[in-house]
DNA sequence: ACGATATACATCATATCACGAGGTATTGTA
DNA sequence: TACAATACCTCGTGATATGATGTATATCGT
């Protein structure tokens, strides 16, 4: 997909990961596989610009002798969720524009 | 609208404004106002990208005195939209994952 | 007659951003 | 005992949109 086109939807992606169930980065990358594939550098800078926003909340553990930052989203984070579905009916008049036969 | 998702579409917006007729800088602002608000700054950054992709080319022309510059789509400009197309369905599936209730 | 507005182009500096390359460390598997 | 998988992180680079700014002419209202 165009560069351009994948940076519109990044971040709210990696807030609709976390949106159900707290998760952390690696299971992130796991889960949106299917969805969008993103490599761990993008996805922690996501996390980190994310976090800087008050859109999620960060907790870390320890599981299994590893290191583990558990993602949890913020009111804030859902809000962006809900804006984005706004903006996607704006997306959808100028897709009409682009693609209608004229 | 979100300065990421916007950019998305900048390219292809633009492209589509010539689609069907040749047009210059200052109509095409215009045109796409209802759409999509772009700056002149903006938008001539835009052209002189799309013209060194080779997905337009520009024929410049006096009108009244003053300078104008046509700018024409070409061959490949008709492929990007097309791709668009493509890209689109694409990103009609992560918007499900984004939207859905889960 | 004159100032404002519209037309029409262009450049530059800045801030933001995704991503590859590289790094650390542990656990599980062949 | 390698190697893959898990799990984190940082830095440099290239691409990009945009505001600010500049140039020049035509038209319109008063």
């Amino acid at each position: 997909m165009d560069a351009q086109l994948r940076r519109g939807v990044l971040d709210v992606c990696v807030l609709a990961a976390i949106k159900n169930e707290d998760s952390y980065g690696y299971k992130i990358i796991k889960d949106l596989k299917p969805v969008l594939e993103l490599s761990e550098s993008t996805l922690y800078t996501i996390l980190k610009r994310l976090e800087e926003a008050k859109m999620l909340v960060v907790r870390s553990t320890e599981f299994e002798g590893r290191l583990r930052k558990y993602y949890h989203i913020t009111p804030l984070g859902l809000t962006r969720i809900e804006e984005f579905k706004n903006e996607w009916k704006e997306l959808m008049g100028i897709y009409s524009f682009i693609a209608e036969d004229r």
